[in-house]
DNA sequence: TCCACAATTAAACGTTTGTTTAACTCTAGA
DNA sequence: TCTAGAGTTAAACAAACGTTTAATTGTGGA
């Protein structure tokens, strides 16, 4: 068939509809406690399909998280090297990221608890990811801010900070239905933004000075 | 047999030999991943002692979790409330819990990791240990900083910045062996400490004026 | 000594797992 | 019109899963 035509014949679709409905699933249970008869059942596809397209299980969850990991690098790339302002450039990364991970929340929550074990094969991957992010960081953000926060503690932290707001939100709401709920993600970002520029008291530089 | 002594009898010692096992195991590969043959195997014990013992496969999570959970909580509620300094017991509370997660590391990458996906039982177990710690929170930290920054988004974010040196861990011991490692646990708490209540730049209140 | 009972064991239970096979349908290109 | 090949299907594979059963061992208290 060559696929020569862009788009939405029949068998494109089934590929796709797999690779979508796998990662709500992943995000929503786990990928572990995903059956590839439950996700085939999900696509409605037939079991076969997905080692046919994607050939294991494995190598299913390995093009969800390039899909991801390649994004993310993108827009850490593109945002954090130049030679503008070092706040402005975190700002405006801190802002995109965060708007990436909303857009992408299951995604980003595949990425960060499937990939979270240690198979040395695993291990090895998200190595490759991580050492990219935080050559980014150290030639970018920590020289240019003159601190002294290593990368390899800084870059962590960060990714943490941005994604904690999605990694906690089923808990979350689930504390008080109704209530006060999380912020927007405009909000939140700007939130970020502040306590990793400037911490959690807004305008004061804070030392001890309260009550 | 009663247990009236109070150690080292070897029926006591199989049930803790179990638990400490399937801490480090479920930390290592997940809760899935590992197969209860396995962690019998690694235990030294039968097979049939885990449900012996445990009940089942949940159960033995369950009291995991119980564990981490209630001991987070008591350094919260000790740390967190009373009537002194704000900035004071935020630095000794983070201080102290970064010196926990430290030693229960592989209790902490379980109950953020193999915690972290939705099935309703589980969300609302996660939503009782959080619902405390926001309300927490809320009560002694929030309104004494005089912050705009709620509870429900102020709590996960400190959490997670004081777990992200404890997850990210082995990824980045492997971005470069040899090279500057990551920092010793004092050196850690005080930077998250100092990051949390003033942001990464550490001298100025750093209103855009780099470079 | 003997009884009651906790600990331990080997074996088997029925499911479910990821993957593979071989046959079949459909369609684009010669 | 015919054919090569991609898409699709039902069925089966061995292996691993968590759990249960029944029998055995070992020990403290009567």
């Amino acid at each position: 068939m060559e696929v020569t035509g862009e788009e939405s014949t029949k068998e494109l679709r089934s590929r796709e509809r797999i690779l979508a409905t796998a990662v709500v699933l992943f995000a929503r249970q786990g990928f572990d406690r995903t059956g590839m008869r439950e996700l085939a059942r999900a696509a409605d596809v037939n079991l076969a399909m997905i080692n046919y397209f994607f050939g294991t299980k494995k190598k299913l969850l390995a093009e969800i998280l390039d899909t991801f990991f390649s994004e993310y690098l993108t827009i850490a790339r593109v945002e954090l090297t130049g030679d503008g302002d070092v706040f402005l450039r975190l700002e405006k990364f801190i802002s995109r990221t965060i708007y990436f991970f909303a857009a992408r929340r299951d995604y980003l929550v595949v990425a960060l608890t499937d990939l979270n074990h240690n198979d040395p094969d695993v291990l090895e991957y998200k190595a490759m990811w991580g050492r990219q992010m935080v050559e980014i960081v150290e030639q970018n953000v920590c020289g240019a801010l003159g601190v002294t926060v290593t990368p390899k503690v800084m870059t962590p932290l960060l990714t943490s900070m941005m994604a904690s707001r999605f990694l906690f939100s089923p808990v979350v709401e689930k504390i008080s239905a109704g209530e006060a709920d999380l912020p927007d993600f405009e909000t939140y970002a700007q939130t970020v933004v502040a306590v990793f520029l400037h911490g959690v008291v807004p305008g004061s530089d804070s030392s001890h000075a309260s009550v």
